[in-house]
RNA sequence: GGCCCGUUGGUCAAGUGGUUAAGACACCGCCCUUUCACGGCGGUAACAUGGGUUCGAGUCCCGUACGGGUCACCA
């Protein structure tokens, strides 16, 4: 038993005043988009206030620790713009921020937890299965009713055992959620659930109300998993003569109407995302509206204007399914506020990935308007490298009005007009073009889609027939466009 | 199964007793246009369901259905 000076010592440490909202992670080893979430509105709601963002590694579980997995956890953060206050690497006033380096902390909370009456020491085996042996509800727990003297006697006899919680047998708690407001369960309905493990770790839930007060945590974001243990929590509280901070339980991002998002099966990590070609502006601001809305119309924000806007009050209870498409859309709107130059370094590896040895600079202009994420690139450029296999259908336009022979009689005018131009530059080639168009009376979208279609094969394309030829050259150009006049003579002849 | 929570168009969602039930994505149409895209304009499409309460209910109450969570010495 610890004496009142150890518990007086660590409650001064902790700051008083101000809003402290901390992330807790279990360090696995990668970021899933709903923990992302999380960590998000924890960071927004320190910085809204001006208060202080913490980082905690949680990981009690030893059997699941996974290597380097806390360094996945601050790069993927600092990436993020996430930027934290006190942590692990940085320190603080209340560390240490790892739950396994403050494991001496949580047993004498327990034992005054114990003494007080509200936890007990539970001598039950464990069963084969690793389980709690217990078929019996908590009333008939015979360790339950041991006397402290019995008690103390098995434990100073070096007996192993739990510390349980112990939840009166009637009545019942209240608990209070930012988003769900009063939730109140019968205290029958709880159970006495274990603080202290057999190792004499705690578990994530006694872990979780010390480490919160010690560390003077306001506001507590997670997950609605736990909501269902947390009137237990208030009980905990209320045992150890605590304040009980604010919860704010996030519903689940969902794949679909009955799957959590889950890198189990196969839904995108945080990362997995940026290798998708999105940009992290756009993922996290996506993410932010899943499940929380912002007062006005507007759906757009830096994070720094997140943290001005963001309200608790525009949290949603049900969970929200994650729709790539509308995440896509963001990123394309991310992609056109990028400045040229922004664009052209983010772009700049896909395109000479896929089209080596050209103007990357001109081609990323190009794309900028008309690309929804960076992996789309090397599809888009395919064409210039080689000539794509096509159908010739792609010449029948009736927007353009073109068909195949209205199109192999545009390409055999265009052929010797291209072949005339020089020098070699989108000024000419434009002018060479747009000019034959007026010489042969006919519309520009006549002339210049059979043009387009002959010299990429694509039906989309970055750019027109113009800015095409540009970037294939004229020796190029020309070929693919006697290439499909060949074609086209003899599918207008045959 | 017990307990807890949720349910507005295909999706994200606004809405806190009286609205023609916003807006965004997607989709469709039109316009613009050197294709596509961008941009502009317009359109299709929703209060899970049954009872109440009320002059009046998406909004409040009860039931039902459906969905989720939880019931670990995991977090």
């Amino acid at each position: 038993m610890k004496d009142q000076a150890w518990f007086d010592e660590l409650e001064a440490r902790i700051p008083k005043g101000g809003v402290r909202t901390r992330f807790a992670p279990s360090p696995t080893g990668y970021m899933h988009i709903g923990n992302m979430r999380t960590a998000l509105y924890t960071w927004l709601i320190a910085r809204k206030a001006g208060g202080k963002f913490l980082l905690r590694i949680e990981d009690t579980d030893q059997g699941r620790l996974v290597e380097d997995a806390t360094e996945v956890i601050y790069r993927t953060l600092r990436d993020a713009g996430l930027t934290w206050d006190e942590g692990p690497d940085i320190g603080g006033p209340v560390g240490p921020y790892i739950q396994t380096e403050r494991k001496e902390l949580y047993l004498p909370y327990a034992e005054k937890l114990v003494e007080r009456g509200c936890a007990y020491r539970c001598f039950c085996e464990k069963s084969a299965s690793g389980e709690d042996s217990g078929d019996f509800t908590k009333v008939e727990d015979p360790c339950r009713s041991l006397t402290r003297e019995e008690s103390d006697r098995r434990a100073a006899a070096g007996e192993p055992y739990v510390i349980r919680q112990r939840i009166p047998e009637e009545g019942s708690t209240t608990f209070h959620d930012e988003i769900f407001g009063d939730i109140t369960a019968p205290n029958a309905d709880l159970d006495d659930q274990v603080l202290i493990k057999r190792d004499g770790l705690p578990t994530y839930n006694f872990a979780n109300v010390i480490d919160d007060h010690l560390m003077g945590i306001t506001h507590v974001v997670r997950g609605t998993e736990y909501l269902s243990s947390a009137p237990k929590y208030n009980l905990l509280y209320e045992g150890l003569g605590w304040e009980v901070p604010k919860y704010i339980h996030c519903s689940p991002i969902m794949r679909d109407a009955q799957h959590k998002l889950s890198k189990r099966h196969g839904d995108p990590t945080y990362d997995d995302l940026l290798h998708e070609g999105y940009l992290k502006e756009a993922i996290l601001n996506y993410v932010a509206l899943l499940g929380w809305s912002p007062a006005g119309e507007r759906e757009l924000f830096t994070l720094g204007e997140l943290a001005e806007v963001f309200d608790l009050k525009g949290l949603s209870k049900s969970p929200a399914i994650f729709d790539p498409v509308k995440l896509t859309h963001f990123n394309s709107e991310y992609i056109r506020m990028k400045t040229p130059e922004e664009f052209h370094a983010l772009a700049r590896p896909y395109i000479e990935a896929a089209a080596p040895g050209m103007d990357t600079a001109l081609i990323a202009s190009l794309l900028q308007q008309r690309c929804e994420k960076l992996s789309d690139i090397p599809g888009q450029l395919g064409f210039l490298k080689s000539l794509p296999d096509y159908d010739t259908e792609l010449f029948v336009n009736k927007k353009s009005k073109t068909d195949r022979a209205a199109s192999l009689e545009m390409l055999r005018a265009a052929i010797p007009a291209v072949a005339a131009i020089d020098p070699w530059d989108q000024d000419h080639v434009h002018d060479a073009l747009i000019g034959l168009a007026e010489k042969l009376e006919v519309k520009n979208a006549k002339l210049l889609w059979p043009v387009r279609i002959a010299i990429s094969g694509q039906a989309v394309t970055p750019g027109g027939a113009v800015e095409i030829c540009c970037l294939l050259g004229k020796e190029e150009a020309l070929r693919r466009m006697e290439k499909a006049e060949a074609r086209l003579a003899a599918e207008v002849a045959g």
